[in-house]
DNA sequence: CGGGGTTCCCAACAAAGGTTAAGGACACGG
DNA sequence: CCGTGTCCTTAACCTTTGTTGGGAACCCCG
């Protein structure tokens, strides 16, 4: 993998995210990242670790999770390249909840003495950072708000519209094809519904013809139907820092 | 109401978010906050303004919540003395949700320029308060568990114990009966419920000697029975910084 | 003290979602 | 190309939660 390509994975999250100086650019590039490649279903760090560094997203997808007592599991977000799924834990440092890899990944390790050497030096990447972790909290919010107050219909609309515009967001053509590689028990998973629930309703929307998720992908058929269904509106993810 | 006492409760709060030098507690001190007073029941910023203070709450109780386009409210947090619920708009400019008072309280407005000014002077308090928004979306990850995974008997059990720890970490004494302001349509909206359902629980766990929630004050009747139903473990609320 | 609003309470019925169980499709390795 | 495991699919039935509509309790204000 190209260090260059890296960084400008990157960047182009950062970017998205708050306006960058050259200085700034430069203290980046001088950050030490390891790449490491992971397999499929594997856990990145687990509840209760106290990891010693963050970990970007340079290709592949993942998620977030929390197991609960009685063995049930809530999918708290899905991350695609150019995020930093675990910042938050530069600052808290025992996990409170698990990342695992959903397909097979490429993930830059970035230590946490020399993100925090960076931040320390450079109170402009401190912010953006901080930022991005703020935006991760507003995901959380509307996340919660999906799975409280939407039907079971409205919240696979909303979770298949938000993945799109991230993709887009972060530079990858996603357009009425892409690529959601979930099974349909992770689906129910993230929407808080059983797998027989989840079955149920993509099949529901496959019939109307609205949208078609099968074999990882998403097919969208009908836009104005499955924006109706979501009450999508993409604030919450503050693409635009100036606004 | 006394400077001093204001800067008590912030302290207490931050202190157990993390250990601060005597140059920073001085620092903090020069922050200008200005008091004010508010009507319960009244929002403190809304959805979509863009905030140039952020507040902490001095005294009563807060909600940040969500409206969505069918007119369904989410409550995604309720606030105590001692927290800056609305800390993420000092990066975040554009609010994305609510924050509402629920009692009438006191509330002290720090500005974002001077906060920005005191984060660029000291380090130490600028990791203090980023740790203190990613605590915050701790709570928002458990708060998704709880609406998505957990019954509502669960889902009720769960807050309340949150709301009595959180209430001792604060320093006020919540043994078995403590103030919890939330009219039962209110209590529906943050367990992701309608209020005649709500009823119904309430009711349930009364009728079963677990918890009587009634007037706004929570008496617990038998505390084991709760923690079963609620399967709270406090972790995800990072109170002991060096954990 | 009286009246109007809010909050609480409850019942009957409807709908959404959970449970259990089982067969079929598909993918991969031996 | 056959077996094994994962994933998808469906049906029947059950439980939880939502809906509608009403009445009682309580509280504040005039």
């Amino acid at each position: 993998m190209d260090r260059e390509l890296v960084f400008a994975t990157l960047l182009r999250r950062l970017n998205t995210v708050s306006g960058l100086e050259d200085a700034d650019i430069a203290a980046l590039h001088e950050l030490p990242i390891a790449i490491r490649h992971w397999e499929a279903g594997r856990a990145i760090v687990s509840d209760g670790e106290r990891p010693t560094d963050s970990c970007l997203v340079i290709e592949g997808f993942c998620v977030r999770s929390k197991l609960i007592a009685s063995g049930q599991r809530q999918i708290l977000s899905i991350h695609i390249p150019g995020e930093i799924p675990d910042l938050q834990s530069l600052h808290l440092h025992r996990m409170d909840h698990d990342l695992i890899s959903l397909t097979a990944c490429t993930l830059g390790f970035i230590s946490h003495a020399s993100l925090r050497a960076l931040t320390r030096a450079k109170p402009n990447l401190a912010e953006m950072l901080w930022r991005d972790t703020l935006i991760d909290a507003a995901m959380f919010r509307e996340w919660i708000v999906n799975v409280g107050q939407r039907p079971a219909t409205g919240r696979l609309a909303h979770i298949v519209l938000e993945l799109r515009k991230r993709l887009e967001v972060t530079g990858r053509p996603a357009g009425d094809n892409f690529e959601m590689p979930l099974t349909q028990e992770q689906i129910g998973e993230a929407l808080g519904i059983t797998p027989v629930h989840a079955n149920r309703v993509i099949k529901q929307l496959r019939e109307e013809r609205i949208v078609d998720i099968s074999r990882g992908r998403v097919t969208v058929l009908d836009e104005a139907k499955l924006g109706e269904l979501a009450q999508f509106d993409d604030r919450y993810l503050h693409q635009n820092p100036s606004l």
